[in-house]
DNA sequence: CCAAAAGTGTTAGTGATACACCCATGT
DNA sequence: ACATGGGTGTATCACTAACACTTTTGG
């Protein structure tokens, strides 16, 4: 039996990529400029190559909708309705990214109208299943942030620990006590002090960097 | 663009079946009957057709597998390594399964040459890529078992506490304490009683059952 | 009365939460 | 002196972990 003797789905992987900016968590989406779903919202994907890994497409993928790379990427799950494209068969495998904004410039390419940051609040109505995976990228991304250290990507090197906590504030959409929220941070032991801000018109604050390459390894319980 | 300007990777999906047999923690294994790969065991799977979304590919090879339904199935994670299959790029969408041996029939399948539960302390070199998969599973079904209730699934409808809790000593290999244990598990409430087993020679222990669907709901802790 | 498994409480330690004031700086 | 954000401690509660003996039954 040859692998030629089976008719193939095509795959694509789609990537969820998040940004906080401005205090407010967002979503990458473009508008897409062709059929199906033409004028509708949609996560950014494309088709997976022969030569390139899953891994290497959802990168190659991220790399040309916004120029970023070395970021946090994670395979979230894989959809294979048999009807989630008009176009026929298609299997996706989703990712999500956390990108700082900052890093980013947005890059219209072909097939696509628009490309923006959308307030995760104030979201359009999206194409094929695509509000689905959405969800689903959310949920997995407020777990990372809350047993991992994965949202320390999203701030620069250094840092105070009030950008820290408003960091998870914002991804959290609720406040936390400043000062158990530092005690528990601090009982991580995965900070080291980095100085003191002294550019600031009030208290100069400390900066931390977290310790060496213990960004997704830790569990913050 | 249409989709068949692409030259399409194949698609498969993997299914590592779990079982608890004998208090021993056991994972179902094929001996593969044809290249690549003949003569190795490997973890049971097959190509997802045109006609099913992937849920249903991996459904039917655990039926075809194992003749069970209706047990705990969960997708785990894609790998699409360009080098993974020697015949050529095939993406795998691996799945968990957990199955109560006494419910399943094994049967040889065509390219098969036997079928059998290995214990997880003594397995056999896997085929392809299959001993990464296992290892996933493994961790993920741990994680499970530990924080939901999917491990209900493998008792039978009515149970005493004594073998919930060899259950869990099995999956996890260690001993835990017997009132910390039942203690955790009354604060859950997630039990209903359902009388006295009679028909033992020793003092009758009580049976309990799961509360109404519930099954994977509940997280534990 | 013996074997086998069922059943049952208390204590100490650890981590989570709730809560309010003073400090250092620039203007 | 004031405005801005930085920094700090304590008390209570809930959960976890460690630990051993008595009870019920059949043979």
């Amino acid at each position: 039996m040859k692998l030629t003797d089976y008719k193939q789905p095509s795959v694509t992987v789609d990537i969820v990529i998040f940004s906080v900016i401005d205090n407010d968590l967002k979503v990458l989406l473009i508008e897409r400029g062709v059929e199906p779903f033409k004028d509708k919202w949609a996560i950014p994907g494309g088709f997976v190559q022969m030569n390139e890994s899953l891994d290497e497409a959802a990168q190659r993928e991220l790399i040309e909708e916004t120029g970023v790379k070395d970021v946090y990427l994670e395979q979230l799950y894989s959809f294979g309705e048999i009807n989630r494209d008009p176009r026929g068969r298609v299997i996706t495998i989703s990712y999500f990214a956390l990108v700082n904004a900052d890093r980013v410039k947005l890059r219209a390419s072909t097939d696509v109208k628009d490309v923006k940051w959308f307030s995760i609040k104030k979201l359009p109505i999206l194409a094929f299943d695509h509000k689905k995976i959405l969800d689903y990228a959310l949920k997995r991304m407020k777990w990372k942030f809350e047993y991992t250290c994965v949202g320390f990507s999203l701030l620069p090197k250094k840092f105070k620990l009030s950008e820290l906590q408003r960091l998870y504030e914002t991804v959290f959409d609720k406040q936390f006590d400043k000062r158990n929220f530092i005690k528990k941070i601090h009982a991580l032991d995965i900070l080291k002090e980095e100085g003191i801000d002294e550019s600031v018109p009030y208290r100069p604050p400390t900066l931390y960097s977290l310790k060496n390459n213990i960004k997704d390894i830790v569990e913050i319980i």
